[in-house]
Formats: structure tokens, sequence, C-alpha cells
DNA sequence: CCACGGTGCTTGCAATTGCAAACGGAGCGG
DNA sequence: CCGCTCCGTTTGCAATTGCAAGCACCGTGG
């Protein structure tokens, strides 16, 4: 096995480097390895430790498990989004109050996509900066200077938790 | 490095291996190892590659990341909630969403703790060993068994997405 | 022209991973 | 008692990781 298909974590690699403007003995010095190895890794020659592939991470300033998932050593979540399993996950929510979250997310996102089918939006955000070679930054739909109300909530309330003690404003603490 | 602090993490697969009442070799077998290797594993006297790590996982039934945790090759997240931090970091939503659905979802935690110290409804959803000292056991909050009718969105509409197409069909269900 | 600092890449080599084979015990049936 | 099967462990060994040293190349400038 001297050519797995690794290659695939060495371009990420390669990519985010250069993406970031630094070196390769740079990237080495900073992640702690030598500069062969990591020239290598960036080819596909070797297949780092995840020991190694969480220094390079840090290093790169991103996060390990996106490294981990070019790796393919986790499976990658919901492409879709880690708000959802997160919210699935929670067990500190009720069911009810878990699909409320759900679908708000959800028509978040769809009204996004109608706004600016510019899906992209990705770029930074991450640690990563990333100039991106097409200036466009990151167009925000329009409805993004919405005013906002902070009585949104009180809106749905008498749907969330109509039962007697259910008070949902954030204001009114009188825990 | 003939004995670095990987003890931990041999302990850690050991004990969910014991507590999976199987075999070593039935975990070496599953997880597609030799015997050997994974007795010295979990005693510590090898490191095992994220490679390795990932299909002990996968053979353990838990996730791999709770592995790479112990491993101590990613940081664990937010105990308090993953929810939080996948909204932080969503870029396929505004900032203006993300702050909505932040509030949301701490007032729903903040109405559960009020109303009743409800922590279940989600048994298992995540592999999660460390038997817990405290027996503290669950109990219902009455506010679960709210009616909630689909209209909870259309309230939240005209805050949230003035821009025409606030098209909001719970029928994606999906969880 | 040739030294100097920069880039990335190739070459041996120590150290490690990961495995096949073999080892000592414990339990069961003949 | 002996054979059989299971358990976890120990022992060499091929293959690999990861590195120090050195290579070829490029731009600058003394």
């Amino acid at each position: 096995m001297a050519l797995p298909k690794v290659g695939s974590i060495g371009e990420y690699i390669r990519e985010q480097r250069t993406h970031a403007k630094i070196s390769l003995r740079q990237l080495a010095a900073a992640a702690g390895v030598s500069n062969p190895y990591l020239s290598q890794i960036e080819r596909g020659l070797r297949k780092p430790s995840a020991e190694i592939l969480n220094q390079i991470a840090k290093g790169l300033h991103i996060s390990s498990q996106a490294l981990y998932v070019q790796a393919g050593l986790i499976e990658e979540r919901e492409p879709d989004s880690d708000v959802l399993t997160a919210i699935r996950a929670d067990h500190l929510i009720t069911e009810r109050q878990r699909q409320v979250l759900i679908d708000i997310y959800e028509s978040f996102r769809k009204e996004n996509r109608a706004g600016a089918p510019d899906e992209d939006a990705q770029t930074s955000q991450k640690a990563h900066p990333a100039p991106e070679p097409h200036g466009g930054d990151v167009v925000s739909s329009p409805n993004d200077e919405v005013p906002l109300p902070e009585g949104y909530l009180a809106a749905l309330r008498p749907y969330a938790a109509p039962a007697g003690n259910g008070n949902v404003t954030p204001e009114t603490k009188e825990g």
C-alpha cells in the first residue's frame, strides 16, 4: 500500500497552505513537523498519523475535524448543517421544542436560498482567511437588515408554551 | 516516547469493550485489527493511528469523535450544548437569523429549567459511556404536551422573513 | 561571477506501527 | 489425564512513519 488514496488530504492541505500564503517550510515549522515530511504528505506519498494531522490543522488555523473528514477518518456530518444534527442530539429540550427549532432553522435556510441563490457564503467564517479570487463579498440577502424587535419571541409564546407557566420572555426573569 | 499518555485512550477502549461484553478478539475482528495489537493498544503500549482508531470506534459502535477526544486529537466541544456552538459556527444563515435561533434556544432552556428539570426526552443518541455517579432520574415536564400548531412560524415571519417568500411547511420532517 | 537566502523535493536511517505465529492459563468434555 | 476451545499476552519481523542532511532551482546583490 505505497500509494493510498490519501491524495485528497494532501491536496487539501496544500490548498489551504497556499491559500494562506505561507510556505511549506513555514507551515512545517508552525505545525512542528519536518519540511520534507510535509512535502510528502501534500503529494500523497505519506499518510500522516492523526497526531501530525492535528498539528497541521493547528498550524493552518483550521478545525482538526475538517482535516479528519478530508482524510476520511470521520464521516462527514450532514453536509446540510451541523446545526440540525446538534439540535436532534440535544437532550436538554423537549421533542416539541426540538421540532420548533428545526423548522425555524430550515425556514431560514429556505429563505436564504430563495433570496440569494449564491449558496456559497461558506468561504470565510471558518478559521482560514481565504482571499477570494472573485471579489464578491458575502452577498447579504436584503432581509438581513430586518429590524427584528425583541418581541419576536413573544409572538412565539402562545404556541410554544401555552401551558400555564411557560414564560418565554427573555427579559422577565422571575425565576 | 515508548510510554506516552495514551493510557487514557487504551483504558477507554477497554472500558467500552468490557462494557459491551465482548472479548478482545471479537472486537479486534470487528474492527479489522489483529488481536495482539488491540491488546497492546488497550494497555497503552502502542499508539494507534487514526485509521485504526476509527475502525475500533466502528467495532465498538461508538462515535469516532469520542475516541479522538479521548486520544486528545480533537478538543472537546462545549459540554453545555452543541447546539449553540453549531449555530454559531453555521455560515449558511445570516447573523440576524443566528441570533434569533440562539435566543429561541436559550429561551427554551430557561423555560425548561423554570418548569421542570427535565433532561431526558432522548435516550442515547450519543455513545455516552461514563456511568454517572449521581443517579438523578427523569421527570417529564407537563408542558411537553403543548399543541403547537404549525402557524408558529408565521408569527415569526414578519420579523425574520419579510421578504415575500416565507414558505414554511414543516412537512419536511425526516428526523 | 558566485555567495546568500528563499522555494520545494530526494535520499538514507532510527523509530514506530501493525501483524502472524506462538505462548501460558482457564474452562469443559472424553 | 489429555484434548479442545476460548481468553489475553509476548515475541520476532515486514512495512511504514517521520526526520536530518543534502539536492536542484530561483531571485537578489556584493
